[in-house]
DNA sequence: CGATAAATCAACCATATGGTTGACCTTCCA
DNA sequence: TGGAAGGTCAACCATATGGTTGATTTATCG
């Protein structure tokens, strides 16, 4: 159905592209600061920056000779998005679902 | 680091497993009639099924001669830990929901 | 200018996915 | 008992991933 979807839950399936994005989760980084941590030659690090850009998880920008890699997290409301509508599904009883959360709210507030 | 986090994202990585876990969501189902709206082969289906149990995404049991198909909420939770990591992510209360679908399913035992 | 740093490209390799078809095993049931 | 339904398995195919190395482009700096 989601194309869009597709590609961000796959980028998302791989550790080092995950690390990637927590790295850049404190700050923008050149590929060269995002490559030197892993074990792995930069040219394999660019194709996991092409597949977080092509996902729209990160956005790439290049000033003078060095690429700075910023987070996008538009992309990854996608997937939120998607985990919610999965707990709305016309068929789920919603109604019972929020009485049932009230009724644990009210247990615990005891 | 996550092994387990690399096979969940994998599995929701494609529309056709998406909308299997959608319709699981309903209630269980036997393998047959989760591949009847799919245009694919029976033996298509039996491999996403596959990757949805290595994910932990479903459960499958057989009894008599059908598999039946369940849906098992805690894998899903995984993801939403680590979406969470990255602070801006808001989803259902999937331990809340988790319980909700345990106690609808014993309902329906009744 | 010439060297070096930043990054991508291209070619290659091994493995995984996503699908097919056909054979096969189990279980039910008439 | 024998046939049909429920599923899986095995072999095959095309394409994508995840990595390598070596060459190449572009920009900076002494």
């Amino acid at each position: 159905m989601s194309h869009a979807l597709d590609l961000v839950f796959a980028a998302l399936a791989d550790p080092t592209r995950r690390e990637i994005l927590t790295m850049l989760l404190e700050d923008d980084m050149a590929v060269t600061d995002v490559a030197e941590p892993f074990e792995m030659s930069l040219a394999a690090i660019s194709k996991h920056l092409h597949i977080l850009t092509r996902a729209g998880l990160i956005a790439q920008e290049k000033r003078g000779r060095v690429k700075w890699c910023k987070l996008q997290m538009h992309a990854m409301k996608d997937v939120s998005v998607w985990m919610e509508s999965f707990g709305q599904f016309e068929t789920v009883n919603l109604d019972a679902f929020e009485q049932f959360l009230e009724q644990e709210q009210f247990k615990s507030n005891d």
